[in-house]
RNA sequence: GGCCCCGUCGUCUAGCGGCCUAGGACGCCGCCCUCUCACGGCGGUAGCGAGGGUUCGAAUCCCUUCGGGGCUACCA
């Protein structure tokens, strides 16, 4: 038996990079997935090469249509964009797997008439007494026992009526390749067994139909999962049976990314809120700071630098920079590569990304009027470097946007602050505001310092206590003058007078 | 069991034989700033899994070992 390792082609310097991200639309988009998409598209785009997305849908009963339209959602709130695939077209498809299934039967015949693949009728029992019978371990996989089967068998098989699955013939000898980010792989002669690649019912398998389409798509760079590292000997042995029949051009180059684990050290489960990359979306991460977090995960641009836009990702990404060992995702850390981002947007975009957010927190309605989107404008600055996440924001805005009625004192800071000694506080503040010629920030500060610090002898920190939480509910929140000129003179003498009401009825009690 | 991958502060990493008494970031702990909360500034905490080699010199190279993970389907 001659050894013929089996290696992957430099990419020659004519071969554009034509990459590709390929998920199976199962469940919600999860943070590793988006990982993977991120760093497809930053290798795709630093080359100036292509980017095919193309969806794995061959497995029927697991797939549905939400999950395949959240994909195209993740991909698009990333902003990664694709040249070939579902919305945009392309010349290679369709790009979903679930509409190409004569491609796959033509191939799969292809194949078998040149003897690459070929008809196996063992069940997995009979390869389990066969391994048991020849004292071999059992969970050692498929013996290859059908690769030439006596015609007897084999006749018998078929009057039996078994239906026959289609295996590839793996070729002899180690199986060797260079991984773009781990570097020389060697699987030794006989460890990986003939796989199936068409089921007995004739519908194609992912180890069939995964490389059939990279090679008919042209895919020059194959970036995945580590957990897919396995799987790459016989992909490459179909890709060399392909090219025999003349399919496809060239065997692409692997290059396998580390796992994004939880806590432990394990694989982040689908369970866990932390692997939904909406839950993350939803939370207030932005695109640039669910980007950038992303790829840290097993990328570092430099010695110094942690936080980094889109397209300096996409100007220093190497993949063969990428880190081989998995990455814990630590929502602290991401929250805090967020908040980055947040303060480095441009205050007008920043309020224009609030709105959704105080829609779904129900602070704004479905179609906001003029002044309301004034008043988001006007309060935006005041909490943008104040907010890791969009909803830090709309948390500490809701005050303004609150009707009378339905505004609610926190508890705890009422507890604190509206007692006895807020009583004469909140009298001087109301005294002092209530004929203010201009109801704004500076004017209003000067009049509280003035009544609270300078005629009261209070300091500021026990002064201003009361009059946020009277107006705003909270011991936390934006900055105090400019929150009351945005909550407008009548709201705020309004709060005033209900909290000093509290403050009262507190020092009645005690 | 077999095959493969991985192993630097708690976490993500820089490091690719001397620039390392190991740098940055997040976290955590102090202090400063301050109308709250943040921001910011300053300082601190903490790491090369272990054992052998190779070398004048090893976090960096080799071997072993231990530990973690993945694959081992007619899922993807």
């Amino acid at each position: 038996m001659t050894t013929t390792p089996i290696t992957t082609a430099p990419t020659p310097a004519d071969r554009p990079v034509v990459a590709r991200f390929c998920p199976s639309p199962t469940g919600t988009p999860h943070v590793g997935m988006a990982r993977t998409a991120l760093f497809n598209w930053a290798f795709a785009r630093h080359h100036g090469g292509k980017l095919v997305f193309r969806i794995e849908d061959t497995d029927h009963a697991r797939n549905t249509e939400e999950s395949y339209a959240a994909l195209i959602d993740s991909m698009q709130w990333l902003g990664l964009d694709w040249d070939e695939g579902p919305l945009v077209g392309g010349p290679n498809g369709p790009y979903r797997q679930s509409e190409r299934g004569e491609i796959y039967a033509d191939v799969a015949d292809r194949l078998l008439a040149a003897g690459h693949l070929y008809e196996s009728y063992s069940t997995t029992e009979e390869v389990t007494a066969r391994h048991l019978a020849a004292g071999r371990d059992p969970k050692l996989g498929y013996d290859n026992y059908d690769r030439d089967p006596a015609e007897s068998l084999l006749a018998a098989a078929k009057t039996e009526g078994r239906p026959a699955v289609l295996r590839l013939r793996m070729p002899a000898g180690d199986s060797t390749f260079t991984d773009l980010v781990r570097g020389s792989i060697t699987f030794p002669a006989g460890s990986v067994p003939d796989p199936v690649m068409v089921r007995g019912n004739k519908d194609p398998l992912y180890t069939l139909v995964n490389p059939v389409d990279d090679a008919l798509m042209g895919i020059t760079h194959v970036l995945r999962g580590e957990d897919l590292l396995p799987s790459t000997p016989r992909q490459i042995a179909l890709y060399k049976a392909m090219l025999e029949v003349g399919i496809g051009s060239g065997v692409p180059e692997f290059g396998h990314m580390p796992f994004v684990t939880g806590a432990g050290n394990r694989k982040l489960s689908k369970r866990d809120p932390d692997s939904s990359l909406f839950h993350h979306r939803d939370a207030g991460f932005i695109r640039e700071g669910m980007v950038n977090y992303l790829a840290l995960l097993g990328f570092s641009i430099g010695e110094q630098t942690d936080v980094f836009s889109p397209q300096e990702l996409v100007e220093a990404f190497d993949i063969h920079r990428v880190s081989s060992n998995p990455a814990r995702f630590d929502v602290k850390k991401a929250e805090a590569i967020n908040s980055s981002h947040i303060r480095l947007l441009d205050p007008a975009d920043f309020a224009s990304r609030l709105v959704p957010y105080l829609q779904a927190s129900g602070s704004l309605p479905a179609a906001p009027s003029e002044a309301d989107l004034a008043l988001v404008t006007a309060a935006a600055p005041l909490v943008q470097e104040r907010s890791n996440l969009m909803v830090d924001a709309t948390k500490m805005l809701a005050f303004l946007f609150v009707s009378q009625n339905e505004f609610v004192l926190d508890p705890a800071s009422t507890a604190k602050t509206l007692n006895a000694a807020a009583v004469p506080i909140i009298e001087a503040a109301v005294d002092s505001l209530k004929s203010l010629a201009e109801f704004d920030a500076a004017s209003i500060e000067a009049a509280l310092k003035a009544a609270l610090i300078d005629d009261l002898g209070l300091k500021p920190r026990v002064a201003f206590a009361a009059i946020r939480v009277a107006a705003t509910g909270s011991t936390v929140s934006p900055p105090l003058y400019e929150s009351l000129e945005l909550l407008g003179r009548e709201k705020t003498m309004t709060r005033l007078a209900s909290a000093l009401a509290v403050a009262r009825a507190s020092a009645v009690v005690s």
